[in-house]
DNA sequence: GGTTTTTCGTGATGGTAATCACAATCCCGG
DNA sequence: CCGGGATTGTGATTACCATCACGAAAAACC
């Protein structure tokens, strides 16, 4: 079975191959059969808007390959990206359950596929299901944890340079390094990087050449290498 | 009934004399009842900390009057203040429902009642009242709107000024005014102002004065009137 | 009522990062 | 392999606001 852009579908990527503590991970047989009959599977191409902010929720997405960007933007055209999405995130959980707008606009930056539900659809099941709703719950509580560190990061970090250094750390979790040291591939362009921490393009160009000449930092094709983990935490707690 | 601080004890304050909208209002008799039960209501002076920030959860308040100032704070000791709670408003809900820490600090910044609820004691309750359990998710989900809109305001406002403007037609809906015109009770400090913009306490107190000057904004006593809706709302969106 | 503490107004100064501008490079598609 | 759009590097300039500093005013406290 071949879909467009060389991607393989995954049959059964509702309960995707990935961790544990994910929404629809480790169901009771029957939840995950139902699940997989009003799931509707598609291959999503770079560039592709998933939804996009102040729609009407139409329902939510499951990733399964590739990566999203979640964003909110300013009537001037300014714009922060709060989040990248990897496989095992559910998109658009809070606009669908609350059934308010999209709070954001959810755009894939790396051809993937994912799972639809219809709001209709998961409601029914939610009300089915509830011990997965109580997951439903979990799922909010910990969306708005994240919220919550994005306002810290934003209203309390003084510096770009500090809002780098605590972007950078909160990239260690994908590969757990060893002595100071970890690496990771780098897919994002300075531009979004800019609209990660609320600076400019110009800004994060210029960091990226200070914390290399200060031997933070390193950078092999695409692959970027954070040498002096704990001079990075230094300058978020000064 | 007289209590400390010149403030009567509401018997029935759960259910507090407040909008319909709010967590337990117009609940079934029976949970009204156990609701009851399971509450321990006190009057608070000013500055009692209702709980701390990474502190673990020990339950949730119910504010039945005065008003408290949720905040955040960093290490060097910057704080901003995410929300000033109001008659009605739940607090502690999100960390007693994941059971983390405090995500904010809660401080009485007008002595008030308010009606605590053991974090057993509540989860024991929603397990009865499964009707509760959804008001509670979708409890949750406008907190997250909230949280959400603030990093809209500290991410995507360009200057002090456009923030402050966005902070002032927040205050609109308390009370209802006409033409492009309307009064609050302005009960913060400039400090306090400044912390809810992520500005400094200096610069509150020269948008003050250049909003005065421009005519958009008056104080009489502790009155605030906004003389111009209109122009403030320019200020936003440029 | 007088004293202390908190809050407020405003000037002077400097640093920092946004802005503008342009060249260099990379990368992808034909 | 080549061309063109996207991305990145870097200098020069400037605006804006944080910071410091201090006195005035207001509020809280005995």
């Amino acid at each position: 079975m071949r879909a467009p852009y060389g991607l393989t579908i995954l049959d059964n990527c509702v309960t995707c191959p990935v961790r544990e503590e994910h929404l629809f991970c480790n169901l009771p047989p029957p939840a995950v059969k139902k699940l997989n009959e009003i799931k509707s599977t598609a291959i999503y191409p770079k560039s592709t808007m998933l939804f996009i902010e102040g729609q009407q929720p139409r329902g939510v997405f499951v990733l399964c390959t590739g990566k999203a960007k979640l964003s909110t933007s300013s009537s001037e055209g300014k714009t922060i990206i709060t989040k990248i999405s990897e496989p095992g995130d559910v998109l658009g959980l809070n606009a669908t359950i609350s059934n308010h707008p999209y709070e954001v606009t959810a755009e894939m930056i790396e051809p993937g596929q994912a799972n639809f539900i219809t709001r209709d659809a998961l409601l029914q099941f939610l009300r089915e299901y509830g011990e997965v709703a109580l997951r439903v719950a979990e799922q909010l509580s910990r969306n708005y944890y994240t919220a919550y560190e994005e306002i810290r990061t934003l209203g309390l970090a003084s510096s770009p340079a500090e809002k780098f250094a605590k972007l950078l750390l909160s990239w260690e979790s994908k590969k757990a390094g060893a002595n100071g040291t970890f690496q990771i591939r780098l897919t994002l362009t300075h531009e979004e990087i800019a609209e990660m921490i609320g600076t400019t393009r110009e800004t994060v160009s210029r960091l990226f050449s200070d914390f290399k000449k200060k031997q933070l930092l390193q950078l092999k094709g695409s692959t970027l290498i954070v040498r002096n983990k704990p001079a990075l935490e230094k300058m978020v707690h000064p």
